[in-house]
DNA sequence: AACAAAAATGCAAACGTTTACATTGTGTAG
DNA sequence: CTACACAATGTAAACGTTTGCATTTTTGTT
């Protein structure tokens, strides 16, 4: 910065201010500055500059897994918009495992960063209070309020499980499978189930046992499992993926058994995933804001520590009915 | 560091030591040390500490985009392997636009990264010049060495492409369609093409200008690419796609349009991204060694100095053909 | 032309570590 | 018991910026 400073004949601090609040340097001077800069090939440093004035221009973004098209479109979203607003994101991800969560947020707090997005409400309250104490902006994405002070920008997984079952229930089907994932530390998926159940019970139906089928995230395994679920004696006449990924493997387990969807069979997902219109039949699915989640995550993290506090409006954006081919009226 | 040095009854240079090279002091003062950051909550700060020591303990990542199954287990694999070595990533994405790279690699100078893992060989020379000025490591992913001196880890697409053509060929199939994407900025892409015109070649065979199509990796657009393609008169008896996402996509147009597969026609992609082994039919793929790739990397970015410009001796992996049901000998 | 107010710049003290180098402690061989 | 090597610790000077405050320059007013 120095060299860049003799070169422009100023001071170090005319420089400094050149890149960090131009307005206040003379345009004639910043100019004179910038071309010293660009001439000797001068990056600055943010490590330095971080460390006097407390900003890493850094932002961590923790979730369950980046290997999978849950998340992928919300972090590349998330990363765009903070690079637009000169800024880089951390990643770092726990697969499913809270346990190791304490330690990414610890290695990211090393790191200063000016903020943190966290996928759903759930999280290890000694992490939270790390980021607490310093003061650090966090935000719960992927979710609706809990009880935990986050804020939260998400969408009410709630009720895009109550709309989807809707659907299929006004299509007249009443044996319906659901294929979730372990709810225990996932509060998205547990929200998914309470408004599938409220929508069956507005219907008088309850859930049996048997019709609630656990099963991860992973196409492949949820195609094993819905191919033993078909050809058990009373296969239901709809099934509900917690998420796309699951939708597709029950898609290909009926095509395995040669059972038309949505004729003989209707499936649908939650999320919209990539691919998911691609399919064969299209699937039907509730559209989860993912993009716009990203967005909104990184401009309130971005945002100057006055307004940190309070969200935006629209913190809760609502998902969006698909409807394709994979549903019908039950035969 | 001062607080936990008084708590601790040692200098601040020895609270530094406990962290960075613990085997330098004495086990009983280090365990007092520890203790005492403990109870002070202590996190040390990488930014001060990289200020003087030059090393932030970051690595960048820039792909070319993060929201598709392509790079998503690279990435997860090489974090993953960057965080057991108390590292993080930094990553970046630039939508196969290679104009934006250079900022990119501004941004990520800027965060001080001690490392840059890039995919592909072919790169902008004004970042690879800012690169080399500062003496970063940078490796390229994914594809073999080329013209620009940077050691790559990845494997040969070239190989690749000619040993799923190869494996059709086999089968007895003489008119095989490819659907690739735009080979101009990337050299994967182009190495596959010119192994697949490779194992043609051999049979004596050419790629008429019309079974070659044009199409990104996206499964929406390739099933549609290849619905044209299959509703010709004269549609191919097997299609290649040049990975697996778009591969899916044929899969779906072939359902679409009633096209039993493998029996009437055989679709091949390469990749073996998660969900291939659950399509029905299953694809046959080439297996790409992501995982080993991205930790690879990662080691190879987190070695010491001296040994950096030696690469892995197994740099470029092999990759796997893996038969499953979506080819047969043509009809 | 004189003066005040505002804008632009410079000076120098932080920011929280690391690491030569200096100093003190500890064990070992003669 | 001394001398010596070596291990453990302390001292203080970096590292490259930012920013409060002081100083200089510019602008506007009368």
């Amino acid at each position: 910065m120095l060299d860049v400073a003799a070169r422009a004949q100023v001071s170090g601090a005319t420089v400094s201010r050149s890149f960090t609040r131009p307005k206040t340097v003379k345009p004639q001077t910043r100019q004179r500055v910038m071309q010293a800069a660009a001439e000797l090939g001068y990056i600055r440093d943010r490590m330095a500059s971080g460390l006097h004035s407390r900003r890493s221009g850094t932002v961590g973004c923790i979730v369950p897994t980046i290997d999978n098209a849950i998340f992928s479109e919300l972090i590349e979203a998330f990363a765009q918009r903070l690079g637009e607003q000169e800024r880089t994101m951390l990643i770092a991800s726990h697969d499913y495992d809270v346990q190791r969560e304490v330690g990414i947020v610890r290695s990211l707090l090393e790191r200063r960063i000016d903020g943190l997005a966290l996928i759903g409400r759930e999280h290890d309250p000694v992490a939270l209070e790390m980021l607490k104490l310093r003061d650090i902006p966090v935000v719960a994405l992927w979710c609706t309020s809990g009880p935990t002070s986050i804020p939260v920008i998400g969408t009410d997984n709630r009720r895009a499980g109550y709309r989807i079952t809707k659907h299929l229930l006004e299509l007249g089907h009443r044996d319906i499978a659901l294929l979730v994932p372990d709810t225990k530390h996932n509060d998205r998926a547990a929200d998914r189930l309470d408004g599938i159940r409220e929508a069956l019970g507005e219907q008088g139906l309850t859930l049996p046992q048997q019709r609630l089928l656990t099963c991860p995230y992973d196409s492949l395994e949820a195609k094993q499992v819905a191919l033993t679920l078909l050809q058990s004696v009373t296969p239901p006449s709809a099934i509900i993926g917690c998420n796309d990924v699951i939708a597709h493997g029950v898609l290909h387990a009926a095509r395995k058994l040669r059972i038309d969807v949505p004729e003989n069979l209707s499936v649908v997902g939650i999320g919209d995933f990539k691919g998911s219109a691609a399919m064969e039949p299209e699937l039907t699915t509730m559209r989860l804001p993912a993009r716009r989640i990203g967005r909104l995550a990184a401009d309130h993290l971005c945002r100057p520590h006055t307004t940190r506090n309070v969200l935006p409006a629209d913190n809760i954006i609502e998902s969006e009915l698909i409807l394709r081919n994979s549903t019908a009226r039950p035969s």
